[in-house]
RNA sequence: GCCGCCAUCGUCUAGUGGCUUAGGACAUCGGAUUCUCAUUCCGAAAAUCACGGGUUCAAAUCCCGUUGGCGGUACCA
């Protein structure tokens, strides 16, 4: 059978790590086969919550991470006809029925049975009213919703889970559930179901979270006379500190922030990948074309994973160590569009690729070689020491041996003559190298020294040299 | 309260009754390379397999219970 499977955001956020987690299994599930089918539909019923802004983020954060659907997006407002059709139909078959109960009998209902520690469910109050009392409700204007009519003597609603063992409700605990508002727009179960039916969802593969919407599910495509599709529930993302479901409570969940911060999509498909999955042999480092190949739902985890920031932080390093030269010269132009000098960037690329986690560390590392340092006399003192009521007499050293060396400078010479140097004052080389790269760039830390002076040109190194010099 | 899901190093995991003195990865610590920082390489520390009972010659692995975490219990999705 050909597969067909769907992501259904509802956009009431932002474009979350846990919804890119939900978009990549149906994905790859598709993808798996051949003739495979990925649906995206918007589930926009919420009408308090749901904006077109939010859906815009999240469909393009999802062409980001580089997913391709194959139908939709579809939006559920959309489709109201469908609902209602179908839901006129289970009236007219005594599947579902009209309720005129109002908010407060409701929640005294489930006040009494928490008291009493019963199971909360719709006592069907409204079940049995006649034509001719509805009809008189109707008129009177009371409000109402439609309900579904749990099948009586329907007993335990079983399913086998792809990813769980047979899961086991007992539909006595589940009542008479609101299929339908009074203005027309389903509930989020019925609509699902009325859809995954009207689209042919060969399987659905969504967080546990539904594990417990999956029986309601199943006695809906029941009333439809339809066979469900398979299921399979994969385990929420936890915070990094495993308290709860993935949230901003421990640090960013927004797929924007990470594409911000200088993270590639392709590390992030990757890591999520192994928050939900064991790549057969083991590997930790594969791309989505690899996932797709080796993917077996079998070896999908059924507990748990918290978010470890070190580890995406290791995976986007390796990601970016993989990328050739020219590769990540262009990914960082394409990132650093306010970048003062984006056409220098190719050469620098060389000297940090193995130096930088994230595209963003990119700034702080190479800024000195676009703009002027900022000098901080304590950096200067660190290094030498109680050696540094010499540090004029040091700097003014180096400038001179600069000077003198013969240009174009070559990394051997300048290699030997300032160890000579560093010999002569006293210094060791550590200390000497050092000193030389505060010099030019104010930091302790930089790309490897002769070729940034190298970038800098020796006109503007001499310089840098002199205005330190000026510093004592 | 009621219903359900889950439970191996700090974190992600391997493990499907004997091959396990429980293996790997990230993070941590130490060492080598080195002009800094990284990279790379080598090494260390880190899990009484949540707890308690069973079943078995043998259990991380099977069964039951407990505890804990998580989720659902809406005219949210």
């Amino acid at each position: 059978m050909r597969v067909k499977t769907r992501m259904a955001p509802s956009p009431t956020g932002n474009l979350h790590l846990g919804t890119a987690f939900a978009t990549l299994w149906p994905f790859v599930l598709a993808k798996k086969g051949s003739g495979g089918e990925f649906v995206l539909r918007i589930e926009d019923t919420d009408r308090g919550r749901s904006t077109k802004e939010y859906e815009e983020n999240i469909i393009n954060g999802l062409k980001w991470l580089g997913f391709e659907w194959d139908e939709g997006p579809f939006h559920q407002m959309d489709r109201l006809k469908l609902y209602q059709e179908v839901t006129d139909k289970l009236i007219s078959e005594d599947k579902a029925y009209f309720c005129f109960c109002t908010k407060e009998e409701l929640e005294q209902e489930r006040e009494n049975q928490a008291k009493a520690h019963l199971p909360q469910v719709y006592s069907g109050k409204c079940r049995n009213l006649t034509i001719k009392e509805v009809e008189a409700k109707k008129k009177e204007g009371i409000p109402f919703v439609v309900r579904f009519k749990l099948p009586e003597d329907r007993g335990v609603v079983e399913y086998e889970d792809l990813i769980h063992h047979t899961v086991k409700f007992d539909s006595a605990l589940l009542g008479d559930m609101v299929i339908m508002r009074q203005n027309g727009i389903p509930l989020y179960n019925f609509a699902v179901v009325v859809d995954d039916w009207d689209m042919k969802i060969t399987q659905v593969i969504r967080g546990d979270d539904h594990i417990s919407n999956t029986p309601k599910q199943i006695l809906f495509f029941e009333a439809l006379g339809a066979t469900p599709p398979q299921y399979a529930h994969y385990p929420m993302i936890l915070n990094q500190d495993r308290q709860g479901k993935l949230s901003k409570r421990t640090g960013s969940t927004s797929v924007e922030e990470y594409k911000k911060d200088g993270y590639l999509p392709e590390s992030l498909i990757n890591y999520l990948a192994l928050l939900g999955w064991t790549h057969p042999e083991g590997k930790e480092i594969f791309d989505i074309a690899e996932l797709i190949e080796k993917f077996d739902i079998k070896d999908m985890n059924s507990s748990a994973s918290a978010w470890n920031q070190q580890k995406l932080d290791w995976i986007n390093g390796e990601y970016i160590r993989k990328l050739s030269d020219e590769e990540l010269t262009e990914r960082l132009q394409d990132f650093l569009v306010d970048h003062p000098a984006r056409e220098k960037i190719a050469p620098v690329v060389p000297l940090i690729k193995e130096r930088i986690k994230k595209l963003s560390d990119f700034i702080p590392l190479t800024d000195f070689l676009f703009g002027k340092p900022e000098y901080e006399k304590v950096i200067f003192e660190q290094v030498v020491g109680d050696k540094k009521a010499q540090l004029p007499m040091f700097l003014s050293e180096i400038k001179s041996t600069l000077e003198k060396a013969s240009r174009p400078w070559s990394a051997q010479d300048f290699e030997r003559s300032f160890r000579e140097l560093a010999e002569k004052l006293g210094l060791n080389t550590t200390q000497m190298f050092q000193l030389i790269r505060i010099t030019i760039s104010g930091k302790s830390v930089t790309p490897p020294l002769f070729e940034s002076i190298q970038l800098l040109g020796e006109e503007e190194t001499i310089k840098r040299v002199e205005i330190a010099n000026n510093l004592f």
